[in-house]
RNA sequence: CGGGGCGUAGCUCAGCCUGGUAGAGCACCUGCUUUGGGAGCAGGGGGUCGGGAGUUCGAGUCCCCCCGCCCCGACCA
């Protein structure tokens, strides 16, 4: 498969220079410095930045969210936290900080979080020579984790919950921010500091702990698919790739635009090592003691980032109407005219009428844009921003009872805008219809993206040969190269450490054993011995 | 934390080699002109040139140290 040509526009002829990218010919004009082609991650920068979303801060590895960053945010943590409850889940709050020996207590959890941790070690700043310095005197006793997740601290409160069978099964979730020290950082794929939700449930017997866990990718992945309209593929992932404590890890993997893979979402059976390490046990029917399964799931705000990366074009955001902030921007054409205030008004009553409509199960998200600037420079930030309609009404409009808009998904043809006139009365009637079709529109170019993409490879070398070739000179992450569906053996323990050295060689991990598989298997590409499942395998973020 | 690159105006960058007291385009402000589309002209605001310490009469430019950002690696939602 030639990939080349997969996820771009075709190559644009028209290279935009950086220092000039908006003079030369009206014609080769984008919205951004930098395209895809160009280069992927500094591409992926400048959306962050000229959309609005989110900006870096002080403090290293740490994100300012911005309003129309956090405005997605909320928009997504809503109709999640839904989905939540309606699987049979509460919300609670627990601490930000969590004792030393809680972490310590599953052998496994301390390893794998214990490099990245913050550690408060003192309550208190004592002023030496008028600087700041900690108080040697207010040394805490025990030093407290900035918890990376929340395991401990919510098993803690379980084995305390639960008494009897009867109490079970404990379907908890809270919305929270977590800090991982992380080497290396990007805006929402990857910060110090993240928001996210993790749910954590304690059941009776081992059946129903996995049943859920199952259930609540499931959630995701629809989630992910109808909310974000972002495809992914949920899957088991290996032994090697489990959560630090769990017995099996299940994902959904989204494909980036540059034909990486992104962890969006990853759902944990836990087994009892939590509930041993932290005494989560129940009195059963028998009246015997047995020790809970537990799960826990997770989704954060590198979300985000896969729908930048996703939906994201060379003009900017391109944001699915379910989760943008304003998905009708209506630009009045003002003039410091007198025709203004009718224009004005004319804008404000259909902002009014929109706003009755309803779309995608909420209200329409009509928005006037009044700010004194000049309308093209609204316009293109509400293009960098990815509001899915863009209006632009000037004094014909309004005297003619028309609109003129643009559909942000579709935004030009070939290099012209493509603008539609039409009836304000036809206009605001399918509305609601035009959202819902940008929403579907999106979802399916990422499915067909994501779908024509994934290569089925039958032995190492092919594989090698896929992914190999142009590896060497691919400093700007251009080269597109999708993901590939092998048959494996599923070794474990150093076989299987085997196979991750040998796709590190190739800068690849095996992201998932997808959850449809095919009924029979060929040989493992990398012992030759008998197939037991197909796995995906690919670049990461 | 290792290897490479880079930090000059809000953004994209020039100036650095060959030290002489800070620039361009876009953005922003004011005025005039223009008006179905990222307009034109004129004027203007904005930078302790990432930070510190040195060499020098003089440092954006040379030397040293530190910090941050980006890419690759190790680690990871």
């Amino acid at each position: 498969m030639v990939a080349a040509n997969l996820p771009f526009n075709p190559p644009v002829a028209h290279v935009i220079t950086p220092a000039s990218h908006f003079s030369g010919s009206p014609m080769s004009k984008r919205a951004l410095p930098v395209t895809r082609a160009e280069n992927f991650p500094e591409w992926y920068q400048a959306v962050v930045r000229d959309a609005d979303m989110a900006e870096a801060s002080p403090v290293r590895g740490c994100m300012v969210i911005k309003p129309w960053g956090y405005g997605v945010w909320e928009l997504l943590q809503r109709q999640l936290d839904d989905r939540i409850k309606e699987t049979g889940h509460e919300n609670c709050y627990f601490p930000l900080f969590i004792p030393k020996s809680f972490i310590a207590k599953e052998a496994e959890h301390v390893e794998g979080f214990a490099k990245e941790m913050a550690v408060v070690t003192h309550h208190r700043l004592k002023n030496v020579d008028g600087k700041l310095e900690l108080d040697p005197d207010a040394e805490l006793e025990e030093p407290l984790i900035v918890r990376p997740t929340s395991e401990t601290i919510i098993g803690d409160a379980f084995s305390r919950w639960v008494r009897s069978y009867r109490d079970l099964p404990l379907l908890i979730n809270q919305w929270a921010n977590v800090v991982r020290w992380e080497m290396r950082t990007r805006l929402f794929l990857r910060t110090a500091e993240f928001l996210w939700q993790e749910g954590h449930t304690a059941h009776a017997d081992e059946a129903e702990a996995r049943e859920h866990t199952l259930r609540m990718l499931e959630v995701y992945r629809e989630f992910a698919e109808t909310v974000l309209a972002m495809p992914v593929i949920a899957g088991e992932k290996p032994e090697n790739e489990r959560f630090p404590g769990a017995d099996n890890t299940y994902s959904i993997e989204a494909m980036m635009q540059d034909g990486k893979a992104l962890q969006a979402g990853t759902s944990h059976y836990l087994g009892t090592h939590f509930s041993k390490a932290q005494d989560i046990r129940y009195q059963n029917r028998e009246g015997g003691e047995s020790y809970c399964h537990t799960t826990s799931w997770g989704v954060s705000t590198r979300m985000i980032g896969g729908v930048i990366m996703t939906h994201g074009d060379d003009d900017g955001l391109r944001l699915p109407p379910a989760i943008a902030p304003r998905q009708i921007v209506i630009v009045p054409m003002l003039r410091d005219k007198p025709e203004d205030a009718e224009v004005l008004a004319y804008c404000e009553a259909l902002q009014k009428e929109l706003s009755k409509r309803v779309a995608l199960g909420a209200p329409v998200r009509a928005f006037v844009d009044k700010k004194a600037t000049k309308s093209a420079d609204k316009r293109w930030n509400w293009v960098r921003r990815g509001a899915p309609v863009i209006l632009e009404i000037g004094p014909r409009d309004a005297a003619g009872g028309q609109v003129t808009f643009m559909r942000r998904d579709h935004l030009r043809d070939g290099d012209k805008i493509i603008s539609t006139a039409s009836s304000r009365e036809a206009f605001i009637a399918s509305a609601a219809a035009l959202l819902e079709e940008i929403q579907a529109s999106l979802f399916a170019e990422a499915k067909l993206r994501l779908d024509e993409a994934i290569t089925p490879i039958a032995s190492f070398a092919d594989l090698e040969a896929f992914f190999g070739a142009a590896a060497e000179d691919d400093e700007a992450g251009v080269a597109f190269k999708g993901w590939a569906r092998v048959a494996w053996s599923k070794p474990t323990g150093e076989a299987l450490e085997t196979v991750a050295t040998r796709l590190k060689a190739l800068k690849l991990t095996i992201r998932n054993a997808p959850m449809a598989q095919p009924a029979s298997v060929g040989a493992c590409i990398f012992t030759g011995a008998p197939g037991v499942e197909e796995v995906l395998i690919a670049r990461a973020y």
